[in-house]
DNA sequence: ATAGGGTTAG
């Protein structure tokens, strides 16, 4: 018998798998991996540690975790790189207590942790919770003799900030018994100090290290700007030996923060080298403002440049379109990303259904959101929260159930989306079953946002006094918001005592400002009580200039117009007053006849 | 280790 030739159609059949192997991180559907899953097991080859890694990471991409644990559950002998490769998939699905569990699976079976495994890890801490976390792996690499590599001691330095004030001690610490420091630790502690906000104690360490880099001169100068001082920072800026694009974009973006886009504008002409972040700056400050104009003409110039946006600059400019409603802008970059990729990624998806939600465009909202390949919890909350905010109350819990069944966890935004629809649907008691059932059920307990909505929710149903009750009894420290909210309340059903005595505690507490003044002139106003509203409308004159009052704005045709409180200037206000004055009737007809 | 970036109540 002949030595039995292979047979060239299986040969080319399996290259073709191990290359669907190898690009399935580039897979956009689910349906592809499970289908390539499906053929690893027919070719028998899911027992293999890389194609394991290879389909678990994609699985996680997808947002399956159980099929990832389940590749993971067959291979026999898992090596440190396939326990890395759940780690890391953990991590990616916001799941660090499962990380973690893994991570002790993996010491349990003898599998020793290597210098990628700590990393992983470590990007799971963040938030106070995990800093007795970091001081774990702080101890584990501490007996294995880790710490004498620099890159060590440098990355706890950066992951002990990462949990805030909690870990700054320790982050010192580390800093302080260092057998060596490079300029990469200084660099660290000084970012470190300056994201906690201990301005004075970052400039002493900058003024004490012993050689400094311009990322040593650009972090402190962050500093400065992050803390408003533009002066100062001005000064440092100055000052400095050398300059990057990172120094020159620091400083734009502070003057663009301060409202002083003049001054953004003058520093971004002046840049020797500019790359996208500076541009991405000066487009969103622009469209931020509501400066339609300028963003629109200083996009063009970026596309006739020939930059190629990334992700960053999407997603930047349409949360700056998103807040002052600039949805030609908004549609120009979505148009530009459709032109240039075929998929959009998760987040700039996530971005743009915020966009069109926020800019009224529901239907188009929708259209991202139903066409999404890989939604993460963001999408949902943003989806409900839009149709929420458009009074479609009961859509939006559909799609809460919905988002339940589909697997996803819903977190404490998700629960202001969904309490958000109960108000605007008029869903009182759903919602305070809502209220009751995040903590119980879903383990996310209520925080001063989440008991802002129930004070909405009360007040506009008509059930003042729960809503007081709630307020008064309340374990959090009620903030302006909350007392605004239950102003307005008092407002809706005519409750003149009960508005004054709220004002007290926005007086005293030092959080009055314009909204809830005029929210006061308002009440007095409708009970005929024309001293008071005198009072008040004289008091908002000299609060108006030391805080900015909310406001809103639309675009029509690239043009902006800016609506805030008690503003009458423009051109067609009589209109729009006696517009939404007949609204008003109209659904009060409604309402009291039903 | 430094600059821009998604969802959060009135």
């Amino acid at each position: 018998m002949s030595v039995p030739i292979r047979n060239p159609t299986w040969v080319s059949k399996r290259r073709l798998l191990e290359q669907k192997i190898s690009d399935l991180h580039r897979c956009s559907s689910l349906n592809q991996v499970k289908q390539i899953h499906a053929q690893v097991l027919k070719a028998n080859l899911h027992r293999e540690s890389f194609v394991g890694q290879k389909l678990i990471a994609a699985f996680s991409l997808c947002r399956q975790m159980t099929l990832a644990v389940n590749v993971f559950n067959q291979i026999q002998d898992p090596d440190v790189l396939l326990y890395n490769t759940l780690i890391r998939a953990h991590v990616r699905n916001s799941e660090p207590l499962l990380a973690f569990s893994v991570f002790f699976e993996m010491q349990d079976s003898g599998v020793c942790a290597d210098n990628f495994t700590y990393p992983f890890l470590l990007k799971a801490c963040s938030g106070k919770v995990w800093v007795r976390v970091v001081e774990m792996i702080h101890a584990q690499v501490e007996k294995m003799g880790f710490c004498l590599d620099i890159f060590v001691p440098n990355s706890l330095i950066d992951s002990y900030f990462k949990c805030g004030l909690d870990g700054v001690a320790a982050a010192r610490k580390v800093f302080e018994v260092m057998a060596e420091r490079d300029t990469v630790s200084w660099n660290s502690m000084i970012g470190g100090l300056v994201k906690v906000g201990e301005l004075g104690e970052a400039r002493r360490l900058f003024d004490e290290m012993p050689e400094r880099d311009t990322v040593s001169w650009n972090t402190i100068l962050d500093g400065y700007v992050k803390a408003g001082e533009m002066n100062a920072a001005f000064e440092l800026f100055e000052k400095m030996p050398a300059r990057n694009v990172v120094s020159w974009s620091t400083m734009v973006l502070g003057y663009s923060k301060a409202g002083d886009m003049d001054m953004a504008r003058i520093l971004f002409d002046k840049m020797p080298v500019k790359n996208l972040v500076p541009w991405t700056i000066m487009i969103s400050g622009y469209a931020e403002k509501g400066l339609a104009k300028d963003a629109i003409n200083l996009y063009n110039q970026m596309e006739e440049a020939g930059l190629k946006f990334d992700d960053g600059t999407v997603i930047s400019i349409l949360s700056a379109c998103a807040v002052s409603g600039l949805l030609g802008l908004g549609k120009r970059v979505h148009a530009s990303i459709e032109r240039t990729r075929f998929k959009c990624s998760t987040p700039v998806s996530n971005a743009l259904i915020d966009m069109y939600a926020k800019c009224g465009s529901l239907e188009n909202a929708l259209s991202i959101f139903h066409g999404m390949v890989r939604k993460d919890v963001v999408s949902w909350n943003a989806i409900i929260q839009g149709l929420a905010m458009h009074g479609h109350g009961e859509k939006a819990l559909q799609l809460f159930s919905r988002m339940k069944g589909e697997g996803f966890v819903p977190d404490k935004v998700t629960f202001v989306g969904v309490l958000c629809a109960c108000t605007h649907a008029g869903f009182v008691d759903e919602g305070l079953h809502y209220f009751h059932a995040m903590e119980r059920d879903y383990g996310v307990p209520p925080e001063v946002e989440h008991y802002g909505c129930m004070v909405d929710l009360l007040g506009r149903g008509g059930r003042l006094k729960e809503a007081f009750r709630l307020v008064h009894s309340m374990p959090l420290e009620p903030n302006a918001i909350i007392w605004g909210t239950l102003l307005g309340a008092c407002r809706m059903h005519s409750a003149t005592g009960l508005a004054e005595e709220v004002f007290d505690r926005l007086v005293k507490s030092e959080l009055s400002d314009s909204g809830n003044l005029s929210m006061l002139s308002n009440i007095y106003a409708a009970a005929g009580d024309w001293d008071n509203f005198a009072n008040i409308r004289l008091r908002m004159k000299s609060t108006s200039i030391q805080k900015p009052s909310g406001g809103s704005s639309i675009e029509v045709d690239d043009e902006v117009h800016e609506f805030t409180v008690f503003d009458r200037s423009h051109p067609k206000s009589d209109r729009i007053y006696k517009t939404i004055d007949g609204l008003g009737q109209h659904i009060n007809k409604l309402t009291t006849s039903s």
